[in-house]
DNA sequence: CTGAAAGCGCTAACAG
DNA sequence: CTGTTAGCGCTTTCAG
């Protein structure tokens, strides 16, 4: 009995060696008893008694890093997000947590500032967890994507078409989103429709919100009017100063807008209310993500609703997936969204729309 | 050469062992070049030259499962938050993150729900992080996390205070706040204040926000009526519901009312909207937290803004400290709050108020 | 049904 | 200045 290599504080995490001497088996007996799958029982029932009784009173847990090192596997995925700042990841990542959780995997959250480059990415790089879901415009579009995936590490995108197709992506239809959107207004009477919405990126492949505003503005034989559409900051703030460009374009002033998220949404109504319009008697806004905030604002706001959980629980999913098949599996989703109609667009009351 | 163990797609991370053979030193030699304590140079430039052309070649990255096994520390934090659906953590996540980095550790989300008893903790436990910091009034409040300490995991507990004085706590001085906030209410000629707020725990030590809301209101010479404390549930929709419960108290109304959180605050001006009532000149509202949505409300939310920065870069460097130690060296802190007015209470135009 | 031995990839002593 | 050796705590063959 050597006790040896005491901490600071005179205790030390026991490990399967001390269980094994308390319960006087071997190690690989505690390690067979406390892994064991179900099928395969080469133990003896008063042997399990005996270690589960002895690992109880250590209170032993398995050392995380000696256990994935020698399983090449960490049980772990990690959630890569650009900011904690927008609570649409709230649900995504709740869902996948569970997902993740049915199947013996643990869900962790990287914040990563799109632009740093994964600049945490010794982590990822060093096989700190199987694999990754990754969120954020510059994140997603990253090329270290495919080294970490060349390395062995699942990677799935989320919310974003991956310009590389060797990468899962879950995303919602964020084109049919747009369509709908801006459908509600053109259905509404309206015939200037702004769009505010975060940068532009290059990769436009039609699979865009602003497709779907296009296309919806094309099918009610209204012109395209680079004008009204207002690239801005991804925050509140910029959502206030984008409805504030909206107003002071020139030519026939807006009387709608289609809104990039509900996070720029409540911006713009922040805005839009400054400046003494009455929403929706004045200016109708549509906002995306179907956020809870949108339920509070003045007025309630009218967003295309995207299923956070199933995009999480998919992912997640997904991952595990290409985890345990062992080589990177590209699957593509595209999940379907709705309209959710409150206040913001007037013209009917809150209540589903025929679709 | 023997390339052994290549994975389903055919490759495989390299390990220092690969480096070592290609440039033909010894694995302690890559570890010491790339580990190199600035101070010690028992590496001649040469040899260090190579090493790194090899490590480069091979886009070489230390496993973190073996290194953290070796050196039984992963240089990883976790916080533990019991949602993601409040921004508030957002600034406090970045600057922990920030503070974590400029000493070598980086920091990782791990979301807790109120109430599951830290199931994920086969983690915890496992020593899969150096330490933790804890959110969430029940994650905070959890023997558990003695236990964690005790196994040697370094534990702080953030914006609570631990009913464990062995365990290190940084929050702001949330009496204070809610002594601003009343007082506040009070100088503006309010003497029915009302309180909104997220169940009350029994632990009431004299330092939560109710302990600043009844020192105002006996400072003013008014008497606490419980019949104004409206308790309710942690969101914007409790937040309005706890509005019109306020509103529907018996006696004499509330004019006013001090609200947990900004959170909270919004469904409550939403809700006092709906009922017809005008803020500031029907109701006045106080939030706490200073979020960014409270300047986006209808009206503009004044409330009592937290410095969570300073929070969250305060919890990493205490948390490193315990690591560093090796023991745990409880630190309480308890940062100041101030009033940011904007228009919720009316009486005077954004901008701050005398202290 | 159980144990002994090997080794995951890394770093820290200790020799040279 | 560099290499050899040992071992972190665990699981997994392989023997019994």
């Amino acid at each position: 009995m050597t006790r040896s290599r005491t901490q600071a504080d005179g205790s030390r995490a026991p490990t399967s060696a001390d269980v094994a001497r308390l319960a006087d088996v071997s190690q690989t007996t505690v390690s067979q008893v406390l892994n064991g799958k179900a099928g395969i029982t080469r133990i003896s029932a008063e042997t399990r008694e005996k270690v589960i009784a002895a690992a109880a009173r250590l209170g032993y847990t398995p050392n995380h890093a000696a256990r994935s090192l020698r399983q090449r596997r960490t049980k772990l995925i990690a959630l890569v997000l650009p900011t904690l700042d927008n609570p649409y990841f709230s649900d995504v990542v709740n869902a996948a947590q569970e997902a993740a959780r049915e199947r013996g995997y643990a869900v962790t959250v990287m914040p990563i500032r799109e632009g740093d480059g994964f600049r945490a990415s010794s982590l990822l790089q060093g096989a700190a967890c199987d694999g990754i879901i990754v969120a954020g415009h510059e994140n997603c579009a990253s090329p270290e994507l495919r080294l970490l995936q060349a390395r062995g590490l699942a990677v799935a995108v989320l919310q974003e078409q991956s310009p590389d197709p060797a990468i899962s992506s879950i995303s919602v239809d964020l084109e049919a989103g747009g369509h709908l959107a801006t459908r509600h207004l053109v259905a509404l009477g309206h015939r200037r429709i702004g769009h505010v919405t975060e940068r532009l990126r290059p990769a436009a492949n039609g699979m865009s919100r602003i497709d779907g505003y296009r296309r919806a503005l094309a099918e009610a034989g209204l012109a395209f009017d680079p004008a009204l559409v207002v690239v801005t900051e991804n925050s509140m703030a910029g959502g206030a100063t984008g409805a504030e460009r909206l107003l002071a374009t020139e030519g026939e002033p807006a009387t709608a807008a289609f809104v990039y998220n509900d996070q720029l949404a409540v911006g713009a109504l922040a805005r839009l209310r400054e400046r003494g319009l009455l929403v929706p008697r004045d200016f109708a806004v549509v906002g995306f993500d179907g956020l809870a905030v949108g339920g509070f604002t003045a007025p309630p706001l009218t967003s295309v609703d995207s299923p956070r959980g199933t995009l999480g629980r998919l992912a997640a999913e997904v991952l595990i997936r290409a985890i345990e098949a062992g080589s990177p599996m590209a699957e593509t989703h595209r999940l379907p969204v709705r309209l959710l109609v409150r206040g913001s667009c007037g013209g009917q009351e809150p209540g589903d729309p025929p679709p």
